[in-house]
DNA sequence: TTCTTTATTCGCTAATTGGCGAATTAACAA
DNA sequence: TTGTTAATTCGCCAATTAGCGAATAAAGAA
């Protein structure tokens, strides 16, 4: 769970979950919207992998990129965690 | 929001936070939660601050932290924002 | 095979980060 | 005023990170 708040901590890597919120993309197509080398990309696209928040598909020479979405809803929940929202711990429940 | 990514990103500032869920705490108690030195803890409260995820109060000799729920809010909207649970931008609304 | 396309991996650099102890500030007591 | 306590700020260092271009790898086409 780490490595999802480390990969969430960069905006460009943030960027990058929203647009694959469009649908998946070939690493090029990613690489175009972004103002930046396709290496670059390419290390912002491994440490969403390391952090399972994407997933990758081959076909031919490219490799195709989609959200992984359950890694989501746990990330939220180990927020809502932190501030348990409507319920606060140290008011014992009778 | 970008400051808020950033501040959860580290793993001894999202154990501050934790923390400070049982109330607020003086900066000398939560530092003996960890076994770091008193100014690196003094580092983290500055970043938990700036990300405006903690308050603090001075009495005395003594500052007190406490957690700033409605930043929280703001990054569950964020987050969930990412992913629109249940909803996809693409399909555009009526 | 050879060439092209697509993407990754490999150095490398500059900037940022987390850690520490020492010095400093602020509040209060004696 | 002097001393004590609590916390921050100040240098400094080691490790990590984001960025780049060049080199490499893999798949297909000619």
């Amino acid at each position: 769970m780490n490595e999802v708040f480390k990969a969430l901590a960069d905006p460009t890597r943030r960027e990058i979950l929203r647009e694959l919120r469009q649908g998946e993309k070939s690493a090029g197509d990613l690489a175009e919207c972004f103002p930046l080398a396709k290496s670059t990309l390419s290390g912002h696209f491994a440490v969403l992998k390391a952090a399972n928040l994407i997933h990758s598909r081959k076909a031919g020479t490219s490799i195709f990129y989609r959200l992984n979405s359950s890694i989501f809803e746990e990330a939220m929940t180990h927020l809502l965690d932190f501030f348990k929202l409507g319920e606060k711990d140290h008011e014992k429940s009778p």
